[in-house]
DNA sequence: AATGAATGAGACTTCATTCAT
DNA sequence: TATGAATGAAGTCTCATTCAT
């Protein structure tokens, strides 16, 4: 009984101890993607936890164990919507993977701490956070395979695009961040956007004529 | 004779004063470039440049001011290499645009320094920082611009295009700074990237028969 | 119990904290007394009150608050005093009332601190001080409108005579502190002096037949 | 003739050493009364003055002995008016002496000063600015002593008499550039404050029947 | 397990003073 | 003699981390 009991609070207090760690990433994920890892304090973070500074200290060791706990989730989930995203065509698919990337600004500033952070921590703590952009870009080059297999795509080398894929997101993040995206073309919505974005990607910078040239090479 | 000797003089102090200016902006752009605005110490820029820290405030009023005027620096270099590019064909002028960027680690470096800071900065020193990133967007529409007129380009909006590569070109040089541009794939050059990247860029990710049919469409 | 517990245990902390402040504070006055606003460090007064320096900024947002927090109380305890001072006669009020400001050491320091900041001091800073000033000397020229409605003093204007007895009180603190109060003059006490310029005030500095004729006009 | 032009030329010379000294001089003496001691920059006192900051080294020590050197000046001018100060009665000096000292801006504000800096400073340069004010109140003193001998003045305690004057005249200095000196009372010159302390001084804050009676004594 | 006060290293910046020109 | 760039000590303040309660 006494052991009954103690087991059931034990499972309740483990749950309560991984609600309680879900709540301090939460913000940190909020407060590092608003301000960035070196401007962010471990104060602001606790705040936003509604937690006090030593409890972020039973839960994490160090303001870069969040900051790395941070990267690990943000790439796992993203991670599974890469993998999982259905579509009918490539252009769809291609739409959707740009938009979903820029619709959400919290995805936008994220991208953008890992990719800065990565190479600005010292070596630990960097190589953890690498590791998490690595995934993301591992997930999209499988994916890619996939659609090449299929012949929905071209044959193009499914890691170089991939990683360009990545990279004009990453890019756009920055730039949609900046507020530099289209000063005057307000207007433009994140869909709107991820459909150029397709058309250019899909067809390309040259003319019709060339294309078959080039092509043909 | 006096009074040309002391225009000399002057003429000399002068010289080594705006040397001393270019070594001290020299040296924070490398200490920027390699550390980022917060994790650059004042002290280090000062040993860079080999002057001592009361020096550095000689010559810039603060460490935000160091950064400005590494960004306007950096921009006008930028500006004007891709106004005055030459190349005889499309694939060329991009091969070259997208390479040269990733050619030098400083550029990459700054390039995506501009990009966080300039979100990350406090309003002031944010507005010049973004200023910076303006330009040269506005300096590679323009050049599209010039493109599509002749010809050359396919008739895209060059405002889209230019943001376009401008956001690739900064998420590569992320990616590539970061050692995941290609990790298992060592031996690329970066002009060898450039080429891969033009191809995308010129012929877009999709099939032959795509190509046709979408751009009749 | 446990409860109770907590809130004792709370209870000793809050106290504790207040104690810290209080002992900041007075830590605080005395070194500022000692050696002016600029020349105090906040080095030197955390090791005043025994604590680290980050210890002061977690209770005071920073040196100026802490001048303006050493202002608010003195003139807080000097104008219970002018209001509550009690006194047979004018002659035993004013003895009193200039002996006390004398007396103290600390008192006569903190008077020129205070004067010498309200006008240095930057503005925001600089106005608290000076409300600091304002409310002695209200309290005084409310003393004094007390008296002159009672017949006890001659009615000369309440405001001209607060400032003048302030302006004295705090032109002797200067002095006293100078050690030119009264070189050659070592063994007379404050009480002493208190006596002699009361003589002053009360009967002023003409002979008496002047007196009864200007007093006359 | 050689030597002879030497002589002049030393004569020359001279002289504008000591224009460029009093230049300098006045500099410093505008400054400090302006910032007090500390706040005051030698980079703003060389600009003041009109020459560069390695000049002001030329001239002076210190910045600590440019200090003396204003307080020297200072002492020499105001005892030089005390001591020859002309009026016909004792209300027309004392209204003379007081209205003089709250008159000039500069005067109010280098009496503080000192006032200041000779408690504050360090031992050496604090005597030097102590004998300075030491050398005012004797002058006052010297005068008050003529007028009692002269039975002009009531034959109080002259060197009592001189200090509560100084001192009075001094806090008042502080309280005028407070502004506190009268908020509701913008109205009043200089002049005016300076009769009604004349009034205060010569009649006393006692009734007339008091007078008498104390007189008596 | 939670709290938040305490700590102290270290960041940016100022400024009196020196010295080569 | 005049200049003003260079220096570096020292000051204020922040913040990740610890620890007594």
């Amino acid at each position: 009984m006494a052991l009954d009991s103690e087991i059931k609070t034990s499972g309740r207090r483990k749950r309560r101890i991984a609600a309680r760690k879900a709540q301090i990433l939460k913000a940190a994920e909020t407060v590092f993607s608003q301000k960035g890892y070196e401007r962010a304090t471990t104060r602001e973070i606790a705040k936003a936890a509604d937690v006090s500074e030593g409890t972020l200290y039973n839960y994490f060791g160090s303001k870069s164990d969040l900051l790395e706990a941070v990267a690990k989730s943000f790439a796992h989930d993203i991670v599974n919507e890469i993998t999982n995203l259905e579509a009918d065509n490539l252009a769809d698919m291609m739409a959707e993977l740009l938009a979903a990337r820029l619709r959400s600004g919290r995805e936008r500033r994220l991208l953008m701490l890992f990719l800065f952070e990565a190479r600005l921590s010292p070596d630990v703590h960097r190589a953890s956070i690498q590791k998490a952009v690595q995934q993301i870009i591992d997930a999209m080059e499988k994916r890619f395979s996939r659609e090449i297999e299929s012949g929905v795509m071209r044959p193009v080398d499914p890691a170089v695009a991939a990683r360009t894929i990545s990279a004009t997101v990453m890019g756009f993040a920055a730039l949609y961040e900046m507020g530099q995206y289209g000063q005057e073309r307000n207007g433009i919505s994140p869909q709107k956007w991820g459909e150029e974005l397709t058309d250019l990607f899909l067809n390309g910078l040259q003319t019709a004529e060339d294309c078959s040239v080039e092509d043909e090479e």
